[in-house]
DNA sequence: CTATCGCACTGTAGT
DNA sequence: AGTGCGATAG
């Protein structure tokens, strides 16, 4: 039998053989939470002869559905194709695709991720002539998600007397107006974005009891992974699946819950059983994972949070090392520290880099520890932050094929119109779309016509561009993704131009490229069917940062950088958390509430319960902000750290003050590990004084080295610099800080 | 229409 | 520190 050999407990077991009535685990954290749903998945198959077709599995990121497949694949034969396995995104997008008509929308409908949605935000501002700083695309767009997440339409916004208040006192009345507008032009765009495939999915079942049944009826048993961060619109979809056979099995930790700022509801594992009331539920609490001293001191922390569920995590293994404390003068001389100890630690160990993790509450705090990395020659990636595909060049790429795959994305026509440059300015760009939306025609129809508002050259620009999407609509329809991306990259122009701009900036731009057909190709022979350019879009749409991390990877162990947020599932020897200050962690823009603080405790529990051998918090009195110095005071969490199993590295602490956790002077000492040699730091750079600088000079600097200041400008009390360098092109840099030198 | 320059804003997290 | 926008020059 599959579970033969299989190293697992009594409590894993019992929760992989309940299948017959809803069921919940809760699992904290390292308590083999992956392994009991793998293996619950094989044994459904294997054991009680379940087709694959009817079981669905739902996993919050790409990652984790990959690993599952992988898991799966490893345990029961190749035979996971035709399993649900995927993110609620892919899988519920997936079923919108096969039942688009019933909702208005094609099958080969666009997803808009949060910079499209941004951009039809701003530009419904500008056409209502608001004022952008009252009416922040940002806040825009956050009101509406969150309406979205109420299972509210625009037009319940618009009519309802609350919302209608609410927006009066934030003095931002047309906000009902701009959701309105908004629903309607991503309708006609054939548009969703992430919102929208989660409400259409949950709309299609309710207007539709009998499509509801078919899917009912398809999945039998379903699976939900990472649970605590289900928001309402997932959990009552899960609920409607799940009513007729009750299968459903739910994983989750409530202590791990870190994602309430997107709508993710705590209570949603409390009120399950209330909806399934005959729910099992199986406590998975053995920690296999981490030392004594680490669970302890994870265990000390949450416990200050009122809302959770009572379990008790423990470990069977050894104390291990108590809980490292550094105090850092500023985020530079952190950076030093955490690269000296890594390095120390990699030497003295034997532990390759890639055991190591430094965890950050945001992604600006990687800036200096990359930097310092660096100049220790430690190989190092960085997982997250600005994502792969939201490049500019991929994005025009793949503006492109949506633009091919659906005629009528208004984001992709706006992107591409005049990329290459054509000719085609904004002004005729607004003639167009003006056209459209006042004949209400689409855009497609509009451009085919165009001979009636344009004349001349811009006609025929016009009617070349219409034929070129035209031909590539021909490749679309009979050849792979692979032939039509690299048919679409040529005729539209777009890899000429970027093959010919000779910069560092512009060849980067043009492997990016290269690197992007290099996966349609990779998808197009994975696969025998479904490998259109259309399927690959669809994959590529809903992909994010984190999942890109591995693919480049060149085998060479490196030390992973990533936010705590990112670092959920994963595992590391050694952990760095950065930037363990009040402000910083708990996040200033964050607390204004008892849950929000409670939310950024989940976060710090769930950094600390990654690591397996050791963890290391680093602090900084001062840290740079907006090029600006601001004063750091230790974190609240620090405090909360019961001491026993806590060893401060700086032996010069004390205690003096009662409201500052270490309020005296930071303890410095000079480093240790010498420095291997780096051509960089031969060159001994005087920062020049910024009055002697002016556009126009000449410069050069440590890092990016020879340039030309092409202004200089002050703003907000900051004087900063952009220069335009040989090699990496153009860099804002703050005067005070930068070391430049100039050549005569 | 396109290129350049100065200014202002942003800076939680991820599908 | 990077970006994006508007003003102005080309």
């Amino acid at each position: 039998m599959i579970l033969d050999n299989i190293d697992l407990n009594d409590v894993q077991i019992e929760a992989i053989k309940h299948n017959d009535s809803p069921s919940m685990i809760i699992a904290g954290a390292g308590s083999g939470k992956t392994r009991v749903l793998t293996y619950k998945i094989a044994y459904l198959m294997k054991e009680k002869n379940i087709p694959p077709y009817n079981i669905l599995a739902l996993t919050f990121t790409n990652k984790a559905a990959k690993e599952m497949s992988n898991r799966i694949e490893k345990a029961v034969g190749l035979e996971t194709n035709s399993l649900w396995l995927g993110t609620f995104h892919s899988v519920f997008a997936k079923i919108l695709r096969f039942e688009a008509d019933m909702l208005g929308f094609s099958r080969n409908f666009s997803i808009y991720d949060r910079d499209d949605s941004k951009s039809v935000i701003k530009s419904i501002i500008k056409e209502l002539n608001l004022d952008d700083k009252i009416y922040n695309p940002n806040t825009v767009i956050a009101r509406i998600s969150g309406a979205k997440n109420r299972l509210m339409s625009a037009k319940q916004y618009y009519e309802d007397p609350i919302c209608q208040s609410d927006d009066q006192t934030a003095k931002r009345p047309m906000l009902g107006k701009i959701f309105l507008m908004y629903e309607a032009r991503c309708f006609k765009a054939d548009a969703m974005d992430f919102d929208d495939i989660l409400i259409n999915t949950y709309r299609l079942f309710n207007q539709n009891p009998e499509i509801l049944y078919k899917y009912q009826e398809k999945f039998k048993y379903i699976l939900v992974d990472e649970f605590q961060d289900t928001n309402l619109i997932q959990y009552n979809i899960i609920k409607d699946l799940s009513a007729i056979h009750e299968n459903i099995c739910i994983v989750g930790d409530d202590a791990q819950s870190i994602y309430a700022f997107r709508g993710a509801n705590i209570y949603n594992m409390l009120n399950f059983k209330k909806d399934f009331p005959k729910t099992k539920i199986f406590k998975l609490e053995q920690n296999y994972r981490s030392t004594k001293n680490i669970v302890n001191a994870a265990n000390s922390v949450i416990k200050y949070n009122e809302n959770q569920m009572p379990k008790e995590s423990w470990t069977g293994n050894v104390a291990g090392d108590l809980i490292f404390i550094t105090s850092c003068i500023d985020n530079i001389d952190e950076a030093r520290k955490i690269s000296d100890s890594i390095l120390e630690n990699h030497i003295s160990k034997h532990y390759s880099y890639d055991k190591f993790a430094v965890l950050c509450r945001t992604n600006y705090q990687f800036r200096s520890l990359e930097e310092e990395l660096r100049k220790a020659n430690i190989p190092y990636k960085i997982v997250g932050g600005m994502s792969f595909y939201q490049r500019k060049e991929i994005k025009d790429m793949l503006a492109y094929f949506k633009f091919v795959i659906n005629h009528n994305d208004e984001e992709a026509f706006r992107r591409i119109i005049n990329m290459p440059k054509r000719g085609i300015g904004p002004t005729t760009v607004n003639k167009i779309i003006i056209a459209a939306h006042d004949n209400d025609m689409s855009i497609w129809d509009t451009l085919c016509n165009a001979q009636h508002i344009l004349k001349g050259k811009t006609a025929n620009i016009i009617e070349d561009f219409v034929e070129m999407i035209k031909a590539s609509k021909i490749q679309l329809e009979k050849n792979n993704a692979f032939e039509t991306a690299s048919f679409i990259a040529q005729r539209s122009g777009l890899l000429k131009e970027l093959f010919e701009d000779k910069t560092i900036n512009g060849s980067s731009r043009y492997e990016n490229v290269q690197e992007l057909l290099n996966a349609a190709k990779n998808f197009s022979e994975n696969k025998q069917e479904d490998n259109s350019l259309s399927d690959f879009i669809q994959e590529v749409s809903l992909l994010t940062g984190v999942d890109e991390a591995d693919q480049k990877d060149d085998n060479l162990p490196k030390v992973t950088l990533m936010t705590i947020h990112s670092s959920k599932g994963l595992e590391f020897e050694y952990v760095y958390i950065a930037g363990m200050e009040e402000q910083l962690f708990p996040s200033a823009l964050m607390i204004n509430s008892k849950e929000d603080l409670e939310e950024e405790r989940r976060l710090f529990y769930v950094a600390i319960t990654r690591a397996k051998n050791a963890v290391y918090l680093s602090h900084a009195s001062k840290r740079f902000k907006f090029g600006k110095l601001i004063d750091c005071v230790p974190s609240r969490f620090i405090k909360e750290i019961d001491p026993k199993f806590i060893h401060f590295q700086n032996k010069s602490f004390n205690f003096r003050s009662k409201n500052n956790f270490f309020n005296n002077k930071p303890f410095f000492k000079k480093n240790k590990i010498e420095k291997t040699n780096n051509i960089e730091e031969d060159i001994n750079f005087e920062a020049t004084d910024p009055k002697e600088l002016k556009a126009g000079d000449n410069v050069e600097h440590q890092k990016f080295g020879k340039g030309k200041i092409h202004s200089i400008t002050n703003s907000q009390g900051t004087i900063k610099a952009k220069v335009y360098f040989k090699d990496f092109g153009e860099k804002t840099l703050l005067l005070s800080f930068a070391k430049l030198r100039v050549i005569k």
